[in-house]
Parts: C-alpha cells; structure tokens; sequence
DNA sequence: TACATGAGGCTTTTT
DNA sequence: GCCTCATGTA
C-alpha cells in the first residue's frame, strides 16, 4: 500500500477512477492498484461533490471496504462516511430494514453454517428422517453444503446431488422435502442463514417500485473483486445501480477463487454483454511486484485454458529483483524450522516480521509453523481457516449472549442446555418447548421463554434440576446486567455468563487451559460493544473481524512486534507483503484432489482451473521476495511437488535449492537423500 | 428411554 | 478436531 499511494496514478489507471458517469468495468489483473482505482473514484465523486452517504462501496470482506476508506479519508475525510460494507451487510441491512415485505413479523437472526447445519440434523429428525435404518442420508455439514450451493449456483437441487453426492441421487426427493421443511424451520423461528440473506434481499428488490425506492439511497455503487460474485450478488449491485446506472465495478477473471460457493467468474466476462452501455477499461502495469516474481505467475498464467490470450503481467515500478526461490526440506518439521529460522533472523528489524506472510493452501498445513513459532516466541495472526468465534466453547458463551438478546432463540437455547449433565438432545427439546410454549406463556403472563425459565425450573425433575438453575440464574442476571444499559453492561453480562460456563468448560474440555485463556481474550472483543444485537449481527456477518490472533503479544521477545501473517491463500485475497512464504505446496493440496477427481471422473477441469488461480494469486501476493518450501514427506507419506510448480515454463522461473543448506537442527535425515533421489520425488519419480 | 462414552472415520477453500 | 455409530449405564 505504502507504494502505490507514493506512485503517481498512471494513464489507465486515471482514465478508469475519473471515468464519466454509467456502467463501467476495469479489467485489472493482480497489483495493477486496482483497490486504488476505487478509492480514486471515490475521491473523485467526493471532489465532484457527491454526498458521501451517496456512494455504496460493496466488497467481499468488510476489513477490505475499512481499509479502503480509511486510505481515501487520508485525502478526503469525507470518505469515513462513504456507505458500504460486504454484500451480506449491505444485503442483510435491506432484508431487516423490509422485513415486513417479506412477511416477516421482525428482523431475522442470523445463523452461521454450522448452526444451520444442526437445524437441518434437527428438521431431520423431526421429518423422521434420521431413524429409518434403511435409509441413509448425508451428514448435516454435507447437507448444509449441498443446499447452500444449490442456492448460490441457482441449480435445482437434483442436480447438485448429483454432482456432489452422487450416492445419494435415489434419496433426492427425501432431501427436497427435508430443504423444503428447513426453510419452513428457519422462517418460523426469524433465522436466516447466509444465503437466505441474498436471496431475500434480492426478493426485496425484485419489484421495480420497491426497487428503485431503496436503490434512490444512493447515485454511485463501487465494487470490488467483481470476479467472486455469485449471481445474487451480481443481482444486487444491478439491481441496486438500476435506476441510474452508475456502476463501477473492478475484478481479475485469473483470480477468480471462489467458484466453489457459487462464484461465477464468467459474470465479469459477460459484464459488457449484460449490461448496456457498459464500458471496459484494461490495467496491466503492476505495481507492487519485482518482474521476477511476476515472471513465476505469468508462467503459471500461461498454464491457464485461456492463459495464450491473457495479456502478461509487466514490473512498472520495482527493479527485476531475484527469482522466487524452491526449496526442498525433508519434511514438514523441517519446513518449518527452515521458516522460523529465516524469520528470527528478521526480528531485530523494526517492521520486518509484519512485513512478511506464510501462505497455505489448508489452514491446518500451518499447524507444524505454529507450534515452532510459540516455541520460539515468534508473534503470529492467522487467518482463514476455523475461526475464532466457530470454537464449540466460544460457541457455547455466545449462545448465552444470544439468548439475552432474543429468549426464544431455540437454537442458542438447545445448545446451552445440552451442556448440562444429564441432558442431551430429548431432554433439551423437551426443555425448550415447555419454556416457550405459547400458552403457557399467556396464560402465566411471563414475558418470555427465559423468564418462564427461571419459574420453572427449580421444579423440574431431580437430575437435571440443579444444573438448570444455575442456567436461568446465570441468564437472567446477565439479562439484569444487558437491560441496565450503560457501557459495561455486554461485558458485564459476559462476565456473568463466563462465571456459570467456567465449570461446564472444565467438564467438558478438562486439560484444556487455552480455551479458558480464549475467552478472557474475548472480553476484550465483547467490552467494545455497548449494545448487543451490534454485537452478534458483526460477529454472525463478519467472523474476521474476531479471527484468532495467537502467539501472545506479550512473549518477551514480542515487545509489541507487529506479527507474522499466516493465512490460507483464500484469505490472502487482496492483501501484499514483502515477503511472502508458500508451504504445503504439494500435489495432493494444490491442486486439491477433490478437483483432481473430479476432472479425472467427469472431464471437467473447471475446478482444476480455479487451483491454477489459487496459486496465480498466491504468488502475486509478493512485492519483493518469493520462497515455496516444500516438504518431501508429508502426512500421507512421500509427496510431489504441486504439478503447476513442476511444469518446465513454471519451473524455469524459480530457482531450485535441494536442500543443500540446513534441512533442520539436527535432525538430517536429508542428508541420506541423493540430490538425484530428490530429483526424482520432484519429478514425481 | 435417554444419556454418556469410546472407537473409528473424515477433514478444502468462506460470506 | 469434529461427527457418527455402537455399546454400556441409570
């Protein structure tokens, strides 16, 4: 960033941010500042005297959209109050705003996959669907997942069984029951998972009338990485630019990495074609790399279907700089002493370690890293992956939060009560609906499940009494705590909460102090919130604003040092260092061998294509220096070298280390390897 | 009947 | 680590 905002805009790249009103898409291809466009246009219409509330920036993570912002109000304060967010913020804002429209008696709660997925193993069993012996259906995480992409690709459901859960094709009419009666569970109880947002955002918008009143909030919609929107997504920036067609939007086809949820790459293709008027402008000249390194992803271009036409990426402002280099280490321990060892060589330097990232393709490959950095107390954030706030014991607080916020949450209810000894799924059910059933409530006058709760449950039966009312008591002290308002009430509550939680944490995870240590580090989180549904509304739609920091800051060593990034390449998206790291780049992760199968079982290769991508962006994260460290022994045994990296055109731009120098303190096993047996596990023998 | 517990299987990537 | 399934226990 610190570059680009010190180099002059370029004439393309000034064409594009001053660019006249109407439909407009910038081909950008990686570190051509194609963030910069946007935010030149921003300041551009700001300059124009646009009002700021007038302009809707839409991106993928809401970090991008800040961070964005946040450099434009650097020239224009202004910018801070410039409207955006993700598209499920901007989408989710629209449903709770025209909930009624929708039918819907108040504004949804959200609920994450995981969350889903138990509502959908719940419907189930209510279907009677997970008794029968005979019949077996998927899990529910494959369940979730197969309506999910039913719905992001807009495909019947037929056919997605048939492609993702091929044993499964006989029970397609069990499972559209079952996706039928889960979207009945989810309206009757006000939730709304991911793509229920998108899709009734785009109901909500689906009248012209209704349409072109909510679109009137704003003149200009800006969007960013244009190449991983979904169809409803596209659908809403359309629909949301409609009455005026001031469109912008800025994406890179070869970095288009998220088919597998329904991103259709071949929308910022179509663009011109879908939308009248449209124009295209083309940024080629990259910024933020050395011709080395853009040498290595041009190569890896060129392994592309389409990569002949693709035009190459060109240096337009660092030297040539020296090509990315392989190295081959024995094995994953080895891989990471080899990293450690470069990095803590690094910590003297102010700045530096922040400066670099570790890259992966599955977040558990940076497992080993990890281990070896909190032995060294190298500080390190990851990114990607299990998050923070998807952790069974964060999970298991926030269910309380949640209940304070809506008591007839059954979800969160169901979760907290299962954590009581002697209560599983039956009792817990059972639990839930005599606390909130509906004539009971009217007839007793309490206000809600919760304090129908706190009646009841000193006279439930033996067993599980005891641990109930330590439940509700907890509950209803940190409702007390909530309803008193104030700046601490959340983290009052939370406290209160954490008190009930600390003994079932220990029951249920014993020998565990780090979740514990997790949860106080969440206070600090929950303490910066005065109201709660603010809370959960971030934590349900944006996940990263919590992800897991780790390696305490306060290691000695740390000093306040800014940290290490170790971030799976997904996450990585839009992001730049000087020095980034590739490890795990092996043929069983990159390409995944789900694509692999794939391809091999279908002939189709599109997923194959989209890991080419993976690793073109990968690569071009890198401003100055390229590393790929890859280990010959791996979980699995012997692995190759990824199949793009051992490609002639790729190979010739990397330069090959056999693991000539260290392979790991001590432990050489590699020494009894021949540079010649090396060759071979590269070649893939 | 419902819950607890342990073995075994599987695990991509994310809003 | 997480889920499912089988088996033992109140």
């Amino acid at each position: 960033m610190d570059l680009a905002a010190a180099t002059p805009l370029n004439d393309a790249q000034r064409a594009a941010a001053g660019f006249g009103d109407g439909p407009l898409l910038v081909v950008a291809g990686a570190g051509t500042g194609k963030t910069r466009v946007i935010e030149e246009r921003a300041a551009h219409l700001l300059e124009r005297g646009v009002a700021p509330e007038r302009i809707l920036l839409m991106t993928f993570t809401r970090r991008a959209a800040a961070e964005m912002l946040e450099r434009t109000a650097r020239r224009h304060p202004q910018a801070r109050r410039v409207d955006g967010g993700t598209f499920h913020h901007v989408a989710y804002r629209i449903v709770g705003r025209h909930h009624r429209a929708l039918g819907l008696a108040r504004p949804p709660t959200v609920i994450d996959p995981d969350d889903a997925a138990n509502a959908i193993a719940a419907v189930m069993e209510r279907l009677g669907l997970g008794r029968d012996r005979r019949r077996r259906l998927p899990r529910k995480q494959a369940l979730q997942a197969a309506f999910s992409r039913a719905t992001n690709l807009r495909l019947p459901l037929a056919e997605v069984v048939a492609r993702d859960l091929p044993e499964f094709a006989g029970e397609v009419e069990a499972l559209q029951r079952l996706r039928r009666a889960w979207a009945g569970y989810k309206l009757e109880r006000g939730y709304v998972d991911y793509d229920d947002v998108l899709v009734m955002a785009a109901k909500v918008l689906e009248a012209p009338e209704a349409r072109d009143r909510i679109a009137a909030a704003w003149s200009y919609v800006l969007v960013d990485e244009y190449q991983d929107v979904n169809a409803w997504q596209a659908e809403l920036a359309l629909r949301l630019s409609a009455p005026h067609g001031n469109l912008m939007v800025v994406g890179d086809p070869r970095q288009s990495i998220y088919g597998f949820r329904g991103a259709r790459h071949d929308k910022i293709v179509a663009f011109a074609d879908e939308v009248p008027g449209a124009s295209v402008l083309h940024l080629t000249d990259n910024y933020r790399s050395t011709q080395a390194i853009l040498d290595a992803a041009n190569a890896v271009m060129g392994l592309m279907e389409d990569g002949g036409h693709a035009r190459p990426l060109r240096a337009a402002a660092r030297p040539a700089g020296g090509r990315p280099r392989l190295r081959v280490v024995e094995d994953e321990r080895a891989a990471a002493d080899v990293v450690a060892d470069a990095l803590q060589e690094r910590l003297a330097e102010p700045g530096a370690l922040a400066g670099h990232a570790v890259l992966v393709r599955n977040a558990y490959q940076s497992v080993p890293l990890q281990g070896e950095l909190l032995r060294r107390r190298i500080p390190f954030a990851v990114y990607g992956g299990l998050r923070f706030t998807e952790a069974a014991h964060v999970k298991d607080v926030l269910a309380g939060l949640r209940v304070l916020h809506n008591a007839f949450d059954e979800l969160a209810w169901l979760r907290l009560l299962q954590l009581l000894e002697g209560v599983g799924e039956t009792t817990a059910a059972r639990a839930f609906a005599d606390f909130s059933d509906a004539d009971a409530l009217a007839a007793t006058g309490d206000a809600d499940p919760l304090a129908r709760a706190v009646r009841r449950a000193p006279l439930m039966a033996g067993r599980i009494r005891e641990g109930l009312v330590d439940l509700v008591t907890a509950l209803r002290d940190a409702a007390g705590a909530v309803s008193g308002g104030g700046a601490h009430s959340v983290a009052g509550a939370y406290d209160r909460l954490l008190t009930w939680y600390g003994p079932v944490l220990a029951r249920r995870f014993p020998g565990e102090g780090q979740r514990a240590l997790d949860l106080a580090f969440f206070r600090i989180v929950v303490e910066r919130y005065e109201a709660l549904d603010a809370l959960l509304a971030d934590l349900a739609l944006d996940p990263d604003a919590t992800r897991q920091a780790t390696s305490a800051p306060g290691a000695e060593s740390g000093e306040g040092l800014r940290p290490l990034t170790i971030s799976t390449i997904h996450s990585a998206k839009g992001l730049e260092w000087d020095h980034v790291v590739l490890l795990g780049v092996d043929d069983r992760s990159l390409p995944s061998p789900w694509a692999v199968r794939r391809a091999l079982a279908t002939g189709d290769a599109r997923e194959i294509e989209e890991e080419k991508r993976l690793l073109y962006v990968a690569i071009t994260r890198a401003r100055q220096r390229l590393d790929v460290v890859h280990a010959l022994y791996g979980r699995q045994g012997m692995q190759r070298l990824s199949r793009f990296l051992d490609d002639p055109g790729v190979r010739a731009t990397l330069d090959v280390d056999l693991g000539g120098g260290r392979g790991g303190p001590g432990d050489g096993p590699a020494a009894g390897l021949s540079p010649d047996e090396l060759l071979d596990a590269l070649a893939g023998e």
